[in-house]
DNA sequence: TTCGACACATACTC
DNA sequence: GGAGTATGTGTCGA
């Protein structure tokens, strides 16, 4: 597909668009020691900040992007890893991440998020199921990969002969299967149906491994409501990637997947209707690649000027396609509209509710997602951080799940260390190159496109 | 007001 | 340069 590259100034725009906090549900333990996730996840294109109220925003009919990865800290190569789940331990089979939205953030009403192939209306809308990805490795993050014993490893052999990503070791995380279910009519991953994907699985340093997975072509099957120009009570939705640990009874060939951690997003406006219908506050709607359809809504695109210097192609291959993009940004919308995707936060926070109280939050950082050095500083600490609060300011702690673990990035940004070593680091670490949307050498890229998975899987 | 479907326009790849 | 593909979005009816 040729497109979706071409956003310029939109995709760099989506690349901001902030994940401010990650929940730990349950604990997992690997050779005795506790084991913490962290999610990375990252949206591609398809958001922009909406230049009237310095929302994020989409819109419902418009494709959009979401990368994801996750870590663990510590890394234990070939170590078996465990969740504490009711008193007891269940050995985790595979891992894997789900992309899911709510309103009012994770504990909100599900909001159904659908994906489409590229055939649109013509081809199998799904939704979106928990698909199979292997931690990142560790390498080069300050944190070196363990062996069970505690022998430090060298990163760079973490791809050994059998093709593993060093690691835990996660018995069916590359068993052949799709990632909802093993049981029954499973469509594979890297699907044929589409001739898509093909790059995607080029980046993986063996078939089947995915260290990193990308939901494409992903709506939003309802727009959040009052997103009119009436801006009252204005509803948000919230964008949830999560991790889940397939905790199967050995012999079991249906994957049980447990949601051990989440990755919340800020919070997003939803558009129900045409980019016309909003034009009086300027054209996000993504003047990229399609014109106006058919007597035309006036703003038609540039064309051309905006989308020289972007990767064709770019979500095909993913890989080094980011950085480039920002060639497009002296387009439409930059100009026009004076956008600056990197200016200060977006301004949005996250806000407790659904509703908007028509305050503008910036409390939240474009960059929340946790840095590499963010977290490196924190595992340093003697005794992991741990911090037992609420998600949102303002919110009661008995909304969240139990035993959870909440990060809230104001913890990183009130310290200044924090902020030392992420710039000193930042462009060594592996991190800056996801936030570039570019693979780590040995990470695996698997892009959902073409993948329809069976809805067979239990989740509980 | 929102959503689904259809259709058109346009950028991109081959 | 043309065909095919992918995607944005205008329009209309429910």
């Amino acid at each position: 597909m040729a497109s979706a590259s071409g956003y310029g100034s939109t995709q760099q725009e989506s690349l901001n668009f902030p994940w401010p906090n990650l929940e730990i549900l349950l604990d997992m333990t690997c050779e005795g020691q506790a084991v913490t996730p962290e999610v990375h996840a990252k949206v591609e294109k398809g958001f922009f900040l909406s230049t009237t109220d310095q929302k994020w925003t989409c819109y419902r009919r418009n494709y959009f992007s979401v990368a994801c990865h996750f870590e663990l800290h510590p890394n234990i190569n070939n170590g078996r890893l465990y969740l504490k789940r009711n008193n007891c331990q269940e050995q985790i089979q595979a891992m894997g991440m789900r992309l899911s939205a709510a309103v009012d953030g994770s504990g909100g009403k599900s909001i159904e998020l659908i994906q489409h192939t590229p055939k649109r209306d013509n081809g199998p809308k799904n939704k979106i199921d928990v698909t199979k990805v292997s931690p990142t490795p560790s390498a080069g993050r300050g944190e070196h990969t363990v062996s069970p014993h505690g022998i430090y490893q060298v990163p760079m052999s973490t791809f050994h002969a059998t093709g593993a990503v060093a690691g835990p070791y996660l018995p069916l995380q590359h068993s052949g299967e799709s990632s909802g279910s093993s049981s029954s009519t499973h469509t594979p991953q890297l699907s044929s149906q589409y001739p898509y994907s093909a790059s995607a699985a080029s980046h993986l340093p063996v078939p089947g491994q995915h260290t990193m997975h990308t939901f494409e072509r992903v709506q939003f099957k309802q727009a959040t409501a009052n997103n009119g120009k009436r801006r009252a009570s204005q509803q948000y939705f919230h964008l949830i990637v999560e991790l889940f640990a397939d905790v199967r009874k050995d012999g079991s060939d249906t994957a049980n997947w447990v949601k051990v951690a989440q990755r919340v997003s800020d919070k997003i406006v939803v558009r129900g209707r045409s980019p016309s219908h909003y034009q009086n506050e300027g054209n996000h709607g993504q003047p990229g690649r399609g014109g106006s359809a058919s007597g035309g809504s006036g703003y038609s695109t540039s064309s051309g000027t905006m989308y020289g210097g972007t990767n064709a192609g770019g979500f095909r291959s993913s890989a080094g396609t980011y950085g480039g993009s920002s060639s497009g940004a002296g387009g439409y919308r930059a100009n026009q509209y004076g956008v600056h995707p990197s200016s200060d936060g977006d301004g949005s926070g996250s806000s407790p509710g659904s509703v908007d109280e028509g305050a503008v939050d910036t409390d939240h950082p474009i960059d929340a997602v946790m840095s590499d050095a963010e977290r490196a500083d924190i595992q340093g600490y003697e005794g992991y951080q741990y911090y037992p609060s609420t998600i949102y300011e303002g919110v009661p702690q008995q909304t969240l799940p139990p035993l959870s673990k909440v990060e809230s990035m104001a913890r990183y940004s009130s310290d200044p260390r924090q902020y030392a070593v992420k710039a000193e680091y930042a462009d060594a670490v592996p991190g800056a190159q996801w936030s570039n949307g570019g693979c780590g050498r040995f990470q695996g890229v698997e892009s959902s496109r073409g993948y329809y998975p069976d809805l067979s899987a239990s989740y509980s």
